[in-house]
DNA sequence: TACGATCCTATCCGTTCGGATAAGTTACCT
DNA sequence: AGGTAACTTATCCGAACGGATAGGATCGTA
């Protein structure tokens, strides 16, 4: 079985190897970056499984992942990450990945998701997608009305009311208003303090 | 040689486990939290070398660190963290850490490391340590006086400027002489931009 | 149909901001 | 001693903001 591993971490990479191998049966690639991991699917195709660190030169997110998949040619491509929110772990899997492996996984279960993703089966350890998403999509804009988002949106931005009016086609008053109103919903004192908050949250 | 692991990736410390103790003389304790190392380091003391990763849950940065070299007693603890800067790992031996290891090390020169710290030498890899700050501390701080500096960490708290006038102990009119020049420097057209641009520079 | 929620507009008023300008004080460096 | 940079205060003015208030339009639901 090949499997191809790309991780930035020299660290775990040469010692997962190792694991691996002493499993048998297992014939192991390591890279360091997005590009060699790219390079060797270019040349050293086919692998039986090729997992890419989420947080890793070249991965640029999701990107990394996406291109793998388009040119492995039908060759299953897993992420693997420490850091990473179930969010990702979702969005990788609806890209076509073969499976999600957190590092927070004791490396008997890794071997076995490594085996049973090799065998074509998609992977994600369940207590991880089915915890809670933390505070749901974000208990602000929940509240907020579709015409107030699109305010916060603009200041943000950085925008003044004005450009924001502009944007949305309507007068400065009516911006001026939604703009009072959210800073309610959010408790904001001002502008300022309502545009952190926002970014605090994720927003946008 | 008596070695105890705080990592909260399970992946990595069973590997991690694995191959250390394939190098022979070295007996492995590994946990996954800060509150667990603390107990071990409570109960089952001493160990030759504790290494403690930056991101685990009950770390909270260098508090962890400072409080493990406190109850210690002596015993030589080190940082080990996967995304740590530069200038986490130099406060951390400032803190009298025995050595810091990033992940991106070879697994290889991690044993030599580990062995190194536990004979009592400070460890951490130069060219890690040599690598020019990027970018310096940030682009924009460098830029500014103690005084701006005083005033945008006001606005990134969202406050007005006689709050901030009030907080330095200087008049009005003076905040808003800063404001104006620090708008320049960093490039924005008003407060609210100011305290987005400061805050995804990672200032505050 | 009536109600409520949401969205839009408008006016008014006081406060806050942003910018320009002028000028004083320290402190440090040459 | 002179020069420079940072920090300070002040005044003035126009623009932007924050809040209160009072309508009107639309839409879905009771």
């Amino acid at each position: 079985m090949r499997i191809l591993i790309a991780d930035d971490h020299d660290l775990l990479r040469d010692t997962l190897v190792m694991f691996l191998e002493n499993e048998g049966s297992m014939v192991i690639a390591a890279v360091g970056t997005f590009s060699q991991a790219a390079e060797r699917i270019e040349t050293d195709a086919p692998y039986d499984l090729i997992l890419l660190d989420y947080n890793m030169p070249g991965m640029n997110g999701l990107d990394g992942l996406k291109s793998a998949i388009a040119m492995g040619d039908g060759q299953k491509v897993a992420l693997i990450s420490g850091e990473a929110t179930k969010q990702i772990a979702e969005a990788a899997l609806e890209a076509g990945a073969s499976g999600f492996v957190p590092k927070s996984l004791p490396a008997k279960s890794f071997v076995n998701a490594v085996k049973f993703m090799a065998m074509g089966e998609q992977y994600a350890p369940i207590d991880f997608m089915t915890a809670p998403d933390e505070a749901e999509t974000n208990p602000l804009a929940e509240n907020l009305t579709d015409r107030e988002l699109q305010v916060l949106k603009g200041l943000t931005q950085g925008k003044a009311n004005k450009e924001i009016a502009r944007d949305l086609d309507v007068s400065e008053p009516t911006v001026k208003l939604h703009m009072k109103t959210l800073y309610r919903k959010v408790g904001a004192a001002n502008r300022t303090q309502a545009a952190l908050i926002a970014r605090e949250a994720g927003l946008f």
